[in-house]
DNA sequence: ACCGCAAATGTAACCGGTTACATTGCTTTT
DNA sequence: AAAAGCAATGTAACCGGTTACATTTGCGGT
């Protein structure tokens, strides 16, 4: 193994010269410099970073925590994380942990064991919360997405509560009444919000929330296949469907078709995410477009200001309501 | 910083004596056993594995090397990586290179330089090629899904060419002559075995191959969507068309519909991956099913062998052609 | 010629584990 | 009772960098 006392032997000097000569050029004398990255070549040395890392007691590794990549919003998210990581000197150590609590745990104490600087929660759980660990609040991390209402820790959000009043106000100004919901993860506080976000639009156009028309989902196209089918088997079925994401809503509108009904004619269908199939569904879908990537660059730039020992404040990423065919005037 | 040596003179032995109660329980005393689990509790001593590593010069991390993580295909083979990782107690360094070879070198030097152990390659491109790595082809490597004919390492991948032809076999089958491709990227060796299966099936079937039925594409639904829009421009259109991945056939099926024709009914329509949208589109897509999950499972299993100096072989992954909707009888 | 100061370089401790080797103390063998 | 063997534990070197502190060198000022 090539290290750096081989390449002090090769160029003359001591192991301190050869690693200020990496280091801070500037401190060496130009003539040794020489030496020394002539050494360096001559002797194909890379530098341990295990060493290096170990000794710094920073690993420059950062752990994700995400429900699941397969889902395309989160992959997009991982992506600008990724991007973001990479340009500041950082690795990411991905995490998909399908929403098992234990799993999350085990991940994030890759930072008490130091294997990791800090941590990416996409979910709102915190992994630190366990009595195991006693310092817990006080470990680096960044949550982001879905954020606990109580995170101890900076966030990055959507206002999901005015996205889903946004886009149920838009179906009413359609003219629909009868507006159906497929819903996220029960516990989920994106769920929540986006749920009251629906109901503040009915309230404010003094429509009564049926709760029949709400049906619980979990993000999956299966989900929403299958929250489709009970919500056109009512007696009175909605003539518009809010789902609370693309992949649902997708899920949703090939169910409705199975039945025969038409997207938008028989019964318009929102979602939320904009995912890149969006616009390539059959009609393409009204939805609420999220910075995903963004979300990804915020939450590591947060996070590595955090290791860095600065205040960071949360933050609110913008939504923008993209109208497509999928929604149309009630036809009835 | 509680470390080995607090705990040592917590249970008043010697640092030795904690290491080895710790890590081989066998070999102390259980008296000494027990005041050193006492002691490592009282301290909250949790083992800093960025010394253990740096000892054991082994970083117990894999770098996956990913065109992009936003195709949904990669995304399921990076859940089955990360999982059977996970497994195996090693960590998943993510790398989204967008295909760029600079920053498939750079992040496969994480190799080189101590901070993973081997790498995981989804494209056909050999990030220790360059001259930079003399040593290239010794370093642990496994080439998976896209795989270079000449690949210096383990591979694990389909018979693409097998498969391509027998979606052909079956668009043949159907009575259609004028099939249409939409291909992958120029040099992937994946579109190379994919067209050579569908000109296998054509030329078994006595059709001559048209090259202006050729489109390129990237794999991407937009590139899906244009390219059918140049096939469809055709004086003499295709009634089928073979994409070269599902996401493709999405776009491509948007652009059918958008022209006002119907998809099988005018044009069949064939992918290939079975995303999970593919059974969600209108109608379901035809397409060849890949154990995504599996190929990352495998590709860990067979890189593991390989940093412990086991002998792995190639793999050649099975396929599935799943026949839905989207195909249907020649209607010429 | 001598002193002082700064720049350049060297020496060695250090990070926190692991482990080869040394030591201690006790039991078994002849 | 002495020798041999073994289990339990301690001592300290080691991994490969970084860096505080020590030392040397060179130059300008008097």
């Amino acid at each position: 193994m090539t290290n750096i006392r081989k390449v002090a032997e090769l160029a003359g000097v001591s192991v301190a010269t050869v690693s200020r000569a990496l280091k801070s050029p500037d401190i060496v004398s130009p003539t040794t410099r020489e030496k020394v990255l002539k050494a360096v070549d001559q002797a194909g040395y890379k530098p341990n970073l295990m060493a290096v890392q170990f000794r710094s007691q920073r690993t420059y590794n950062l752990v994700v925590l995400v429900p699941t990549i397969a889902n395309t919003f989160f992959a997009r998210v991982i992506s600008g994380i990724q991007e973001a990581a990479q340009e500041r000197g950082y690795g990411v150590l991905l995490c998909n942990t399908l929403g098992d609590e234990a799993m999350e745990t085990q991940y994030a104490s890759l930072v008490t064991t130091r294997q990791a600087d800090g941590v990416i929660q996409l979910r709102a759980f915190n992994p630190f919360s366990d009595n195991a660990f006693p310092a817990g609040a006080a470990l680096p991390m960044i949550n982001a997405c879905e954020v606990l209402d109580d995170a101890p820790c900076p966030t990055v959000k959507l206002d999901n509560r005015a996205a889903a009043r946004e886009v149920t106000e838009h179906l009413i100004a359609l003219g629909h009444r009868r507006i159906g919901m497929i819903k996220g993860p029960r516990r989920s506080p994106l769920t929540r919000d986006r749920q009251l976000g629906y109901q503040d639009a009915l309230s404010a156009a003094g429509i009564a929330v049926d709760e029949r028309l709400l049906c619980p989902g979990d993000f999956t196209p299966l989900a929403g296949y299958q929250a489709a089918e009970t919500l056109i088997a009512l007696a009175e079925r909605p003539t518009a469907i809010f789902c609370e994401s693309d992949e649902m809503a997708i899920g949703a509108m090939s169910r409705i078709k199975e039945a025969g009904l038409r997207v938008p004619d028989d019964i318009s269908v929102a979602g939320f995410d904009d995912i890149a199939f969006a616009s390539y569904t059959d009609p393409p879908l009204t939805t609420i477009a999220q910075p995903a990537e963004a979300f990804g660059r915020e939450a590591v730039a947060m996070l590595i200001d955090v290791l860095e020992g600065q205040k960071v404040d949360n933050l609110v990423m913008p939504y923008t309501l993209l109208t497509r065919a999928s929604t149309a005037p009630c036809q009835l």
